[in-house]
DNA sequence: ATATTATTTTAAGCATACTTAAATATTTTT
DNA sequence: AAAAATATTTAAGTATGCTTAAAATAATAT
């Protein structure tokens, strides 16, 4: 399976999972910076391959064998994100460019190997869920997007779901790390703005940060982090 | 640049090197498992981006930024290979064949994480040499074949120079391991086998391992391998 | 020195993964 | 519902990295 296969097997996964965006073509080419021609070619491609259903101007859908392969890559992406965190001590985002590469050339022999020295993990330094060796993942329940949460409650931040660095480098800047506490002093609901008070900082977060840092009730129990 | 092209440049640097064997195209060809013709191709195009001299039916030599890149995978691969082992204890062999994949997706950012983590290490777990952050490699004066080795003297195994899976098995299976010790029993001059003593067992080696297997003299204070 | 053998090179062709441009279908706006 | 805008698909073409077959050269044997 070449790696532009499965950065287009994945880029599909990820819209129908987390973004909920349209899986056409155009935006899995958009995703992938290459051109739309490129994108349906493709995918006529993997159709025939059986990694996914294709119909004429329809959504792409992957079939079960595409989603074992989408699985078992964010598997391997992960188990990466967490030893290279736990080792190295590198920012959430050199974690994930650097997985983004290693996640093609590992063998499932290696992953497993990365898992069981990392004692199992259930989710990588990013709080995303890491599918197990059958491809099955944890579907998180307990944790929310800030957006939601409930003014002057206290939470633990459980989850920052994205792969931007200015994102990264911000919750770095003002102690954004799951497994930390934040209080939420101020629902904004005319613009939307959550203001939350951390280390001692207040700070106000638009719609775009609060629906991609996930938090869950303090009394809760399983920690997304791994014990230090 | 493509896992081709570094694959092909690290053929020429080793036949260069240990192997000390022909660097013309067909030579090339075989170690890779690619045609003449491809070869051939791939050194013209290779002359023209300056990473190689190329005149026909002549060997190919590395330019000097071809052998920078060289010794960038070499480096690269032996890091891997040190970390791998020492994390997941894995053989030789798979250490190796996990590095020949994860050599070409790493940056030289996280080769310096690895070589931080690992403390600078001077020697892979084969007892290979790693080139430091700017090509240089140690020449390892002090050891040599087994081949040479003189009766009835004790060494210390300090290199196994190979990448073939059945040495691996039967260096293991033996005891045969950087650091050990071994007693020469006999050195059979009329067919160039050598008798060793190791783990109190008697083994008779033939010319082609006593080549690859590098041992030092006892008094030498530095090991290849990583103090545990 | 010549003939035979082996190797290297050239030539033509293929698959993958892209590109741009044009044609076609879908969606949105009016 | 038709026109305009947008998106998708098809078609033609490119670069990389290979293949096999044939031609050119080098190495070896007689």
């Amino acid at each position: 399976m070449s790696v532009a296969v499965e950065n287009f097997i994945k880029a599909i996964y990820k819209c129908d999972n987390h973004n909920n965006d349209d899986t056409k073509p155009g935006n899995i080419a958009k995703k992938l910076g290459i051109s739309n021609a490129a994108a349906t070619d493709m995918a006529q491609k993997l159709a025939s391959r059986d990694l996914l259903h294709y119909e004429k101007y329809q959504e792409l859908k992957l079939t079960t064998k595409g989603n074992k392969l989408a699985l078992n890559l964010v598997r391997k992406h992960r188990l990466w994100e967490a030893l290279l965190f736990q080792l190295f001590d590198m920012s959430l985002h050199d974690i994930h460019r650097e997985a983004e590469l290693l996640e093609h050339q590992t063998s499932d022999f290696l992953a497993n190997k990365i898992n069981t020295y990392l004692r199992n993990p259930k989710f990588d330094p990013h709080g995303d869920p890491i599918p197990n060796e059958r491809g099955i993942i944890a579907t998180d329940d307990d944790s929310f997007p800030l957006s939601i949460s409930k003014e002057g409650k206290t939470y633990i931040i459980s989850r920052l779901m994205s792969d931007d660095k200015e994102f990264f480098d911000f919750c770095t800047l003002h102690g954004l790390k799951c497994g930390n506490k934040l209080t939420v002093t101020n629902q904004l609901t005319f613009n939307k703005m959550t203001q939350i008070l951390i280390n001692n900082n207040t700070i106000l977060l638009n719609e775009d940060f609060t629906n991609i840092i996930f938090v869950k009730d303090i009394h809760d129990e399983t920690s997304p982090i791994k014990p230090s």
